[in-house]
DNA sequence: GGCCTGTCGTTTGGGCCCGAACAATATCGT
DNA sequence: ACGATATTGTTCGGGCCCAAACGACAGGCC
């Protein structure tokens, strides 16, 4: 075990700086604890689970929206892979040269391109997703079911929260 | 609002897919909306606080740890913000051209190399910290402080559950 | 028809991200 | 004393990440 700093002694290093000013101490563990998990998460299932596949974690996400929605357009993969339009390019370069995905410009809207997964990218979602599950059931064996819930519920609050600001932030910029 | 799918939709498409596997769907559930969450909350943050300051939010994880702890070594900088050692090297770099902090090669044992703020990157601290801070607090404003609290130990407990499995993995790799 | 406005996916440029390989340095065993 | 072993920070290569600028295209409005 390395001998790294406890979260007990960090909390005292940060309130020797900070003790004086007016913070929200709570509020600054759960986004610190938020990243964190959510860093560790994904390195342990893209290290027990994608990597032996070749696949990356954000490559994943993309096959498995593609797959779950039986194909969809670029802008709404994006929007459901929780990554910008720009990014989807480049992860789909990548996994269409994998032979993975196919890309497809729409007859009706030549704007629009339809993406699909290959008979390759349907098996290999078949086979790893349930294995991907399971090891998502072990990240939160150590909750109760209602913990998990509970743990849910607020994750989904703060999205929806944020979801909320950024659209009216956007409203204010067009008035 | 655009109209993107939502939750319910999501579900459904997806239960038209797996429904007939033995899957554990609050694990997905959780793992999905702890992903979307950390995203959301670091897009929100880097847009409304950092961003004006010329600062990524890596760098400023790297600024806060080496403030909280009067500077530290580069291995104990990655491990307090949680990235890589070459992760680190980079983000230095950037953190070093813009004058707030600085790299200093231990007398002691010329491996170390220990990182120290600039009293530029001290002064930037002392006025972006409670700024940022603030902007953390509005993140978790709809949910109640004994939310927040469970939010966080149930995280807190995800991590250490990782970092028991990681470290077994080591040693058994070891042996 | 001919603009005008908005939307689509891509490109560009700069930065983060990591594993693996590496050179420098320290430490341990003998 | 001195080779074997371990640790540190860096480099390298490939991939992800995004905002901004861009060209192609669709639909509305005169």
């Amino acid at each position: 075990m390395p001998d790294r700093h406890t979260l007990a002694e960090t909390e005292k290093a940060m309130s020797a700086h900070v003790s004086d000013l007016p913070l929200n101490f709570p509020a600054a563990a759960a986004v610190s604890s938020l990243y964190r998990a959510a860093n560790a998460v994904r390195v342990h299932l893209t290290n027990s689970v994608l990597r032996q596949h070749g696949l990356t974690w954000t490559g994943f996400v993309v096959l498995w929206v593609v797959w779950i929605w039986d194909g969809l357009e670029t802008r709404r993969a994006a929007e459901n892979a929780a990554i910008s339009k720009a990014t989807l390019t480049g992860v789909v370069k990548t996994l269409e040269a994998r032979g993975l995905i196919t890309r497809r410009v729409s007859e009706t809207d030549r704007r629009l391109v339809h993406l699909e997964l290959t008979p390759d990218g349907l098996s290999l979602m078949k086979e790893l997703y349930p294995i991907f599950n399971a090891a998502e059931a072990e990240v939160v064996a150590g909750l109760s079911p209602r913990s998990v819930a509970q743990l849910t519920n607020s994750l989904r609050s703060i999205v929806t929260e944020l979801e909320t600001k950024s659209t009216a932030a956007m409203s204010e910029e067009a008035s």
